[in-house]
RNA sequence: CGCGGGGUGGAGCAGUCCGGUAGCUCGUCGGGCUCAUAACCCGGAGGUCGCAGGUUCAAAUCCUGCCCCCGCACCCA
């Protein structure tokens, strides 16, 4: 068998579902997968989860669950998560698994055997906390420099000796000038390495969860050593095949966990035992959130890909599945390629909008009404004019270049530029004068108006296959899934009977997202407010610093829901900023919940919380009163940044 | 002197390595078209490219100094 395309995510820790985030290294995985695939090369993608921490022993023990079990339950969140995002993996590896223990204690063994591997006696500082080794001159007031409790620790553990791979690993990097990318980061790489590396210490004591030492039972394989080792053991090794798979030919990460893990340790640990090198090691920088960074312990950051979706489901009416597509679709038009990137709804909600439902949607639904009324719906035999051959050759030359060098922001941005050459086509052709005055070039404009849309339909299929399928459905043709006929005339066959249009991507109408419905026939706001409420009249006066000891902040609604037993009460999550809350608001009398959803209010943000029909509140909304005492929820007039503050 | 990233029209970004009329998307204003999902097309307004020096015929881009923002407990792509 030959070599097959070998393409890796990190393995993720389980301790959360998948936001995000993970969902971004893992679907650009997936799209280079549909990619090669859809050039008819054989492409593997692994992808996995990583469970042998100490901690993870920790939660389940706190939680009173089965280790095994509880680790179970939280890697078929991911596994969810990547069906739910039409992500499809073709190895899933945990580390809990045999085989990954098998390859892991194997390789140990082999580096011990060449003496890469050493006992030696720890004698110093452990922060439990982050199961690492801290030295004496790190110490911050007799703790880790991370605020940590450190322990006074003398144990004998194994050691790798990473210092002997320096000048190798800068060899390696200086003859490789894609082994690390992007480049600033590779920089960084090289830095980190001259600075020099210190023997890492490897092992931790045997807890009763991890991998031990072979042969050793009272140590486990520190994780961090022994994660990297997934990617090889998912190919097999040592047995035979393992190498139609390695080396592998993309790891794919989060910046994070470039420099010292995959671009330093694990190169070394591969040299050390005599393997080949991955070809291509390159991280993404990060989603930011309000420009601040994701993080799963500040609930703003675990935004999940499923919230997302149906949150563009709700505003915008699509179909679920493309609300899928248009998700996978943000995530590649965002790719933080060298920095970081602001990651919003108003953000995705935008890209819907101007690329998805103004650009796509509608150039595919006025070409094929046109198509439709001025050549009777069938696909002419005309060739298309030169211009719009050249456009479609080099989009496609383009988006292909800039694939080859993972810029998958780039190329969805080329395959969009065919729909907006195309926009333009249309006007400066106007097939509707054409039409009128029978002009005989009408034929080769509808084609090649045709061939923009096939060709944006073969283009985007790796990110939006299901939005794909629906374009081609329209054009009255199977789904372009081979590469080669991208861009060609021969892919808009003449004679093909085109269908009718309808919308794929219904615009989202900002103005409903802004604005309240007006669900409740409210009769006519009373012309003169009623006053705040009787027994109040006479309201004390209070300075600006007592009002300003009143935190107001903008949230938006998430979800709503009734809350049993209650007829007043509503159960609400609010997202503000990076933040999440729980709010129970008395503003069912006015208010259904599924109106809520996506609108933002006014919420007094740090209002000790509150336990309402035993339901926890962390907060209140605003709202003013009307006659029979329902709410009328405040709103910012016009969308506001999330989690502002109110003044 | 901790490490790293960043500061470019109202918003989000590209351009900075390899100096030479400041570009893209969105918004906004005006016009056009009428095939279309109030969409599409054209045009305008709006920036002393964080600040201060320096090099140069020429600097967002190179050099020096400074200021500000973000991330760096745990977690995490």
């Amino acid at each position: 068998m030959s070599k097959r395309y070998y393409i890796t995510t990190p393995i993720y820790y389980v301790n959360a579902a998948p936001h995000i985030g993970s969902s971004l290294t893992t679907a650009v995985c997936d799209f280079e997968r549909r990619y090669r695939q859809m050039r008819g090369e054989d492409v593997c993608f692994l992808t996995g989860t990583d469970e042998n921490a100490t901690k993870v022993l920790e939660a389940a023990q706190a939680a009173g669950r089965d280790p095994q079990e509880f680790v179970d339950e939280v890697a078929h969140k991911f596994v969810e998560t990547w069906d739910f995002l039409n992500i499809k993996y073709d190895i899933f590896m945990r580390t809990t698994e045999e085989r990954h223990h098998k390859v892991v204690q194997e390789l140990f063994a082999i580096l011990k055997d060449k003496g890469y591997v050493y006992i030696d006696k720890y004698e110093g500082w452990y922060d439990v906390s982050a199961e690492t080794f801290v030295r004496e001159s790190d110490l911050v007031d007799g703790k880790s420099p991370d605020g940590n409790e450190v322990r006074r620790v003398s144990e004998e553990n194994y050691f790798f000796k990473l210092s002997a791979f320096g000048d190798q690993l800068l060899a390696h990097i200086a003859a490789n000038p894609t082994f690390l990318l992007p480049e600033s980061r590779k920089n960084e790489v090289v830095s980190f390495i001259t600075s020099g590396l210190r023997d890492m210490c490897i092992t931790r004591q045997n807890m009763g969860w991890g991998i031990p030492v072979p042969g050793d039972d009272s140590k486990v394989i520190y994780v961090w050593f022994e994660a990297l080792i997934n990617y090889l053991a998912a190919t097999g090794w040592p047995n035979a095949g393992w190498d139609d798979l390695w080396p592998a030919d993309v790891h794919w990460m989060g910046k994070e966990i470039f420099t010292r893990f995959h671009a330093t340790l694990w190169p070394a640990m591969l040299m050390g035992a005599g393997l080949p090198l991955p070809k291509t090691i390159i991280a993404h920088g990060w989603f930011t959130f309000g420009g601040e960074k994701i993080s799963k312990s500040k609930a703003g950051g675990l935004v999940t890909p499923q919230q997302l979706s149906a949150h563009l489901v709700e505003v915008s009416g699509c179909a679920p599945e493309i609300a899928i597509d248009a998700v996978r679709y943000s995530l590649a038009a965002l790719l933080p390629y060298e920095g970081d990137t602001n990651y919003s709804f108003e953000e995705v909600e935008r890209r819907y909008n101007s690329d998805l439902a103004n650009d796509l949607g509608n150039a595919l639904n006025r070409s094929l009404t046109m198509a439709q009324k001025f050549v009777g719906g069938v696909i002419p035999e005309a060739d298309p004019s030169a211009d719009v051959l050249r456009e479609v050759k080099v989009a496609k030359d383009e988006y292909e270049a800039m694939i080859d060098s993972f810029r998958w922001d780039q190329a969805v941005d080329r395959a969009i530029a065919v729909v907006r050459f195309l926009n333009k086509y249309i006007d400066t052709a106007a097939p509707w004068a054409m039409a009128k005055n029978n002009d005989p070039a009408l034929p080769s404009v509808i084609r090649g108006m045709l061939l923009c849309l096939r060709t944006a339909e073969g283009l985007i299929r790796p990110i939006m296959p299901t939005a794909a399928d629906a374009i081609a459905a329209q054009l009255g043709l199977p789904g372009l899934i081979n590469w080669t006929e991208i861009s060609e005339v021969s892919s808009v066959p003449a004679g093909g009977a085109l269908g009718q249009p309808q919308p794929i991507f219904p615009r989202i109408d900002l103005k409903k997202t802004m604005e309240p419905k007006q669900e409740t026939p409210t009769p006519a706001p009373t012309p003169n407010p009623t006053p705040i409420e009787a027994g109040t009249t006479e309201s004390a006066e209070i300075t600006i610093a007592d009002f300003a000891k009143v935190e107001l902040r903008v949230a938006r609604v998430l979800e709503a829901e009734e809350i049993e037993g209650s007829d007043k009460l509503l159960k609400l999550q609010l997202i503000i900023g990076e933040e999440r809350r729980q709010v129970v608001a008395g503003i069912k009398v006015n208010y259904k919940p599924e109106d809520l959803v996506g609108r933002q209010v006014v919420m007094v943000f740090n209002l000790k919380p509150a336990k309402l029909r035993g339901v926890e509140s962390q907060g209140m909304l605003l709202a003013a009163v009307d006659e029979n005492g329902g709410a009328i929820l405040l709103q910012p007039e016009k969308e506001a940044p999330e989690g502002s503050l109110v003044r």
